[in-house]
DNA sequence: CCGTAATATGTTATAATATAACACTTAACG
DNA sequence: CGTTAAGTGTTATATTATAACATATTACGG
């Protein structure tokens, strides 16, 4: 439980190791991480913000790297299948894994005033709802919990 | 955390309770429940299902009571906003509230196979989760736990 | 190497979900 | 009963996402 993305840290660091850590993995595992999925990955990491899948393709389209929506949905999928982003459903948008290669149910907590988005994990999602889940006879697969508040930065100055 | 929706029940009882509630909340707050937004409270209590609100806006027509999109939109605001049903994000899709009139941070338990949905509740999103999101200065308004899985019906008698 | 199968990409078209904006009607309330 | 707020009808359009098929690239056994 060590919520990061509001804490100021050292950013571009936290990008070359994600990447590198991300690119181990995909060597290990025979996973093609191609350009158009190594970008919209570097895309993600530049920010601690969810993106549309909109937003992703602009960018790729301003680089040459495709143009159309179903290349920016399959590098997106691509990501999410692995584990190296996630989909935030309630912005209908992604973040990059804070945690990638470990297997673990997120918790988001996502700023309404700047989407700001920072990861957390939640043992307890499984731990109290699945005990009850599993009386009640049902399968817990996959558990997302998406918390919508006021991040500190936006908290300290308020809106606009 | 006591999750309906899976189990048996008396489902005519289900829907009449829960408008009665709802009804009763209304008239005291001075909420307009009106005929649109009654409507299309009836037709989520009478599924323990996540519906769209384009396949509700199908029943609304079909009713003559509302043809464009607006209309279904706007009623299903109506019953979020007030607590009486809760959207799926995962589903793009809404379902009645198991526990109308409480404030809540729901639970839903989602079959990815049939779309069930069941409500259960839980407080260790805010336990757990808020404690560290309030040391890291995050101001959490409102939690949602989305649990995909396979329900007890779908177990034992798998996909077709 | 090279052929072939699997995987990934490019592209067109369209589906599914959601909201803006404005005219009009109904309900609330003094 | 007039005025204001709230709700509805309707047109148009924005936003998010995927189906389908042609082409290119990669993996890998022979």
């Amino acid at each position: 439980m060590d919520p990061i993305g509001f804490s100021s840290h050292d950013h571009t660091h936290c990008i070359t190791d994600n990447m590198a850590q991300i690119e181990a993995h995909c060597a290990k595992e025979g996973l093609q991480l191609t350009s158009v999925r190594r970008r919209v990955l570097e895309i993600l990491l530049h920010e601690h913000r969810a993106l549309g899948a909109y937003d992703i393709l602009d960018k790729l389209r301003s680089e040459g790297l495709g143009s159309q929506p179903p290349v920016a949905y399959r590098a997106l999928d691509f990501l999410v299948t692995h584990g190296f982003a996630h989909k935030i459903e309630r912005l209908n948008a992604f973040v990059a894994c804070a945690h990638p290669g470990k297997v673990h149910d997120p918790a988001f907590l996502i700023c309404r005033k700047c989407d700001g988005v920072a990861e957390a994990q939640t043992k307890s999602a499984r731990g109290q709802l699945g005990s009850s889940a599993k009386i009640a006879g049902f399968h817990i697969e996959r558990a997302v919990l998406e918390a919508v508040g006021v991040c500190p930065n936006c908290t300290e100055r308020p809106a606009i």
